[in-house]
DNA sequence: GTGCTTAAACTGTGATCACAGAATCACTCA
DNA sequence: TGAGTGATTCTGTGATCACAGTTTAAGCAC
């Protein structure tokens, strides 16, 4: 399987933002490991494009800190420090909380179901250690809550924050000694929600947002 | 006085991140007005560079919103409706008012110096009616607030705010009808810090915040 | 076997060209 | 006078090449 890209079908107008999502989503599920590098003619020989549309969305990668860019050396992904994560999860605490806030004001019944199918997909695929398809089910459900605040730049800024933290995210996940300590507060989120509680529905997203850095203190 | 850009001297070890920085700037100072229109080879010329290194920098604006960039249009400043201007004053409450409640605990007495004469540089150019130099003290004033934080994730995200809602802002200022109309709430943020008031520092700083949406109103 | 040197392979960066779509402006015809 | 239409100019986009650092690996001396 190639990642060729069909310049034809796909939505995106240019080849840069569609590679550009490509490597963006593999990041958020961390598909991508820590300290892993990329090179431009490498991706271009996958993508069976040039280096041109690559290297633009390499650089455009690096600017939001997904990837790190020196001049003349290989792009990598970040291999994040304990305390740059930690920044990092702070951000998801406060910018997810406030989400959630907001969104208690605009959810609507249909939204429901729609969260406990994600809740349902992470419970799924965290039993058959998936780790990609579980952030990805992880992530569904978050940006389907903050998206629920209908304030794109917010979501724009939470989504970056996904970007950053999925590969450290991933390394931690398959790490992980007890499997079975499962952290979700997902359904009480929801329960929150239904609830109109938009205080309750912060507190435990921003409880939530701190599970990350507790997948690293019990790495040690 | 050209723009020309002298890659021996600079800083940067690229010319695509001068180029980017420059032009960043200009936005948070609001030397770019909305809607305004930036063509590559056009800056490239200015710059006297290829076009290259700047269509990365414009490319790399446009992912964070700081542009629009549409394919095959030339680039534009975004000229953001009202409520995408609530949206991004929004979000600065949010992050710089979390960020002042961090930066109590960190805050120095060298720093009350600098943030002081901030202040007085955002009083005489706001007397002179100089805006780029208003803006440019505004902006030193908070990013010296936030920077004490040491986040710097949260850093790079206010400030990316404040790149999307400068020229906005300039616009605002030049079209006021009472320039005595003077809102600042900055001494009043310095004397929180001083005190160490941790929730009067983010109450006062959330309420800074809008002073930009009170700008739109008065237009009307 | 170990350490140093050197050469080859690989890296991003910048410049230049070809191309296709968008916008603009002048011209024609009603 | 006005609307339509054509060509010209301007736009970003992608490919290709040359170049200069960086990294890697092989080879040589000790």
């Amino acid at each position: 399987m190639d990642k060729a890209i069909n310049p034809e079908k796909d939505g995106s107008e240019n080849l840069s933002a569609q590679i550009y999502a490509d490597l963006r989503l593999k990041l958020i599920v961390g598909e991508l490991r820590p300290a892993e590098s990329l090179s431009i003619r490498t991706l271009a020989e996958k993508y069976n494009v040039s280096a041109m549309p690559v290297r633009e969305a390499l650089r455009q990668l690096a600017s939001e800190n997904a990837l790190i860019g020196v001049a003349k050396k290989a792009y990598r992904v970040p291999d994040l420090t304990s305390d740059e994560a930690a920044n990092l999860f702070f951000l998801r605490a406060v910018l997810e909380g406030a989400a959630a806030e907001v969104a208690v004001a605009n959810i609507k019944e249909a939204d429901f179901t729609l969260l406990s199918r994600f809740v349902d997909d992470m419970e799924k695929t965290w039993a058959k250690r998936d780790c990609s398809a579980f952030l990805l089910s992880n992530f569904h459900f978050h940006r389907h809550v903050y998206s629920l605040t209908g304030n794109g730049a917010l979501q724009d800024m939470i989504e970056a924050l996904y970007v950053r933290t999925g590969p450290w995210l991933a390394l931690g996940i398959v790490n992980l000694e007890n499997p079975d300590h499962w952290m979700g507060e997902h359904p009480e989120i929801i329960a929150a929600l239904r609830a109109g509680d938009a205080a309750e529905a912060r507190r435990l997203t921003e409880e939530d947002a701190r599970w990350g850095m507790q997948l690293y203190r019990e790495l040690g």
